[in-house]
DNA sequence: CATAGTAGGTACCTAGAGGAAAGTAATGGA
DNA sequence: TCCATTACTTTCCTCTAGGTACCTACTATG
């Protein structure tokens, strides 16, 4: 196997069975690859010190993981230069491009929303 | 604390730091919150039990806890009927309703793309 | 000679989500 | 008397994402 990287390996795992955005959620939603896909997308190609700089506290290991599972899905590409230090630039793919409708939707929900669901949490935690 | 509901009780833990989606990504979507608020836009209110059918393999323990922390960011209504045997239904809140829209691009999505990420799997681990 | 800088790799450890299995209160029915 | 049902709770265990720390090759620069 390829891996350290790739997840679940059968498709059919169905936590999910019959909820069709379960798998969209594994490929794109986690702590630190909506970061990484929001930064290229938001930011155009980038070399691997410049993401590491932008999203704070990702340690190296982690965003070369990441990076890594977001090439493999198609996400990402990966452009290395054989240079005297190395350099290797990321950038967002036509794949990870389509999504941009989609993180639209999300900022403009989290912009209208997301103090709602705080006051929500004040409130239950009050009652 | 009320817990072993809520998460991370810092709002600006930053993994995020200028990411405006992840905080949403933090409410909405894990392996068990996707599709127990899909089951409830999809099917309305449900009793515990026609959830925990509904959404196969969770387990009693982990629904619940899941539906505490929905029922705690506003997104899901809880009522509870003192009866004979007890009776509870769940039902998403107006709150969650206005997700709708996120699940309608995410559902599109994924009936556009998923199998574009799966050849580019094949084609990752073929090279 | 020593240091800095790039893009990682590796070994080890922790924390938290989640799974398995059993228990609980209350009551109606066989 | 025993069992079933509902909506959980509790205990214990596993598994994996992520964190910490250190190592690698290569070269330019002081």
């Amino acid at each position: 196997m390829t891996d350290a990287t790739s997840r679940s390996a059968a498709v059919d795992v169905d936590p999910e069975a019959a909820c069709p955005i379960a798998p969209v959620v594994d490929i794109v939603f986690s702590r630190w690859t909506t970061p990484i896909l929001w930064a290229l997308h938001e930011y155009g190609r980038q070399r691997f010190v410049e993401l590491e700089r932008r999203i704070t506290r990702i340690t190296p290991k982690v965003l070369t993981q990441r990076l890594r599972q977001l090439e493999r899905d198609g996400l990402v590409v990966r452009t290395y230069h054989p240079e005297v230090p190395p350099r290797v630039e990321y950038e967002i793919s036509e794949l990870g491009r389509s999504l941009a409708p989609l993180f639209a939707t999300l900022a403009e929900w989290a912009a209208v929303n997301l103090d709602k669901v705080e006051e929500a949490r004040v409130a239950y935690d009050a009652g």
